[in-house]
RNA sequence: GGAACGAUGGCAGAGUGGCCAAAUGCAUCCGCCUUGAAAGCGGAAGCCUCGCAAGGGGCCGGGGGUUCAAAUCCCUCUCGUUCCGCCA
């Protein structure tokens, strides 16, 4: 959530910093929020002058009993039965305002980063870095898409995929599956000398699921277990995220840094029948991610490192690449500033969305309750949230089997892999 | 799934209608002492919210109720612990 107290004291910059994403509801919606917290205090104010009297009237008879003073006591219950009665209707008022206010703020997206490009979707996008490892031209047998390369050497079977569980999912067998395996590992490895290595729950609360801004506005793209109360989470930073909500941390312990490897489950409501070949978009895949919950003050360079740590990964597997950075109308509900990487595909010919690093300032952190305390000070701050996808396996495997085929059909490990593959140094043609 | 007990400040833990924002201990911060530290001694200090301020209001797991007045009594939900049952 947005902070309301920065839209009582900066209402305009408030506004023009959201109209940089170009929804001109999100400006009606900021409107509505804002007279409502102007009622709302309002009638919070009277209510709490209400409280006082009664508050003041209760101790007076108490002292008025101990006197012995039966009839004073008996005057001021009287005064303060009457007042009871107005408290409790401005009291409805006031929580009926707060709850009306909490559903508008959680529906307003956070703001964009000033530095974050102006644009109106994701055709504006720019290059930011790249592309690297990209050659002039690729060989005819690396211009054979993946789903034909790796079924035909029996490491992805999408049709007993689906036999068992429906359109959309995947099944990788054999070396197939150990490089999926490889791949998490690899990641994970990468970023064990900072990050502790977290093994959260994939079944999370609704409390959970909303801390990182996918409910209530993205019901729909989320696996629901409704008899449970329960949501398969759509990526590790929904656990992560709230692996401190409602605590106060030290500002010493800042950086938390965490990362997980989880199955990731997402609904692709409205996607279908697009990316259905192969494993670019699908309802279940693996994905190691990297998180942390920094100081503010610590949020810029976390970016930076995040975005150089995932980067490092893809660069290692020897995959060309770009990153680009996500502009004011592309960017998500809760982000503040991202940046993708994206990986060269030459079988299907598409840059593939590989990775996704992103700063939240404080809006996630805001929903779920993480704050600080700064040494020495009285108070506490709510800290900022960051996260990036080390890797997510689907596409980095596919495009792993179309950069690396081979002329005869095979596909050769790349060199970072081989040490979690059991030496294999290729995929062979049968 | 059944039963019993529990949930209080950063942590531990007293408190069973008004004198309670709440004892005490640990941790924290400031000072004294010390070459420095520890120990010791003295002091400060909960969180949220409205307000320029003075000050007000709220918060004892969540929600509801009884009462002039609730951490305290009642209902309900959630979570935890232990025992039984089941089980990788």
């Amino acid at each position: 959530m947005i902070d309301v107290r920065l839209l009582r004291t900066d209402p305009d910059g408030v506004r023009l910093a959201l109209a940089r994403r170009g929804q001109p509801d999100l400006l009606v919606q900021l409107d509505k929020a804002a007279h409502l917290d102007a009622r709302l205090r309002e009638i919070t104010a009277e209510r709490d002058e209400h409280r006082r009297q009664v508050n003041d009237l209760s101790k007076a008879v108490g002292l008025a009993r101990k006197a012995g003073d039966a009839q004073a006591a008996e005057a001021a219950m009287a005064t303060s039965r009457e007042l009871g009665e107005s408290e409790r209707s401005l009291a409805a008022e006031s929580d009926e305002l707060q709850s009306a206010l909490h559903d508008v703020l959680l529906r307003i997206t956070n703001l964009p980063h000033p530095a974050a490009p102006d644009g109106g979707g994701e055709q504006d996008n720019p290059v930011v870095k790249g592309p690297i490892n990209m050659p002039a031209s690729f060989p005819e047998h690396q211009r054979v898409p993946h789903w034909e390369t790796a079924t035909a050497l029996g490491i992805l079977d999408n049709e007993r995929g689906t036999k068992i569980s429906g359109a959309m999912f995947t099944l990788q067998r054999g070396l197939g599956a150990t490089m999926a395996r490889a791949l998490c590992q690899l990641a994970l490895d990468r970023n064990a000398d900072a990050f502790e290595e977290i093994r959260p729950p994939t079944l999370v609360s609704t409390a959970t699921l909303t801390a990182t801004g996918h409910l209530p506005k993205f019901a729909d793209d989320a696996f629901a277990i409704e008899r449970d109360g329960l949501w398969a989470i759509p990526t590790a930073e929904v656990p992560l995220t709230s692996l401190y909500a409602g605590e106060i941390l030290d500002e010493t312990a800042l950086p938390a840094r965490v990362m997980a490897h989880t199955s990731c489950f997402r609904r692709e409501a409205g996607s279908a029948g697009r990316d259905t070949r192969g494993m670019l978009r699908t309802h279940e895949f693996d994905k190691v991610e990297i998180l942390a919950i920094a100081h503010p003050d610590q949020a810029a360079a976390m970016l930076d490192e995040l975005v150089a740590r995932c980067e490092g990964t893809i660069a290692v597997l020897g995959l060309p690449y770009r990153i680009i950075e996500i502009c004011t109308g592309d960017l998500g509900q809760s982000h503040h500033r991202s940046f993708d990487i994206e990986v060269y595909a030459p079988g299907c010919d598409r840059w593939l969305e590989v990775s996704s690093v992103s700063w939240f300032s404080d809006y996630q952190a805001r929903r779920a309750d993480i704050r600080f305390r700064r040494t020495g000070q009285k108070g506490t701050d709510i800290a900022h949230t960051l996260n990036g996808s080390a890797l997510a396996v689907p596409r980095v495997w596919a495009a792993i089997i179309e950069n690396y085929r081979q002329a005869d059909g095979s596909v050769v490990v790349p060199e970072a892999l081989r040490p979690y593959m059991r030496g294999a140094t290729v995929i062979p043609a049968t």
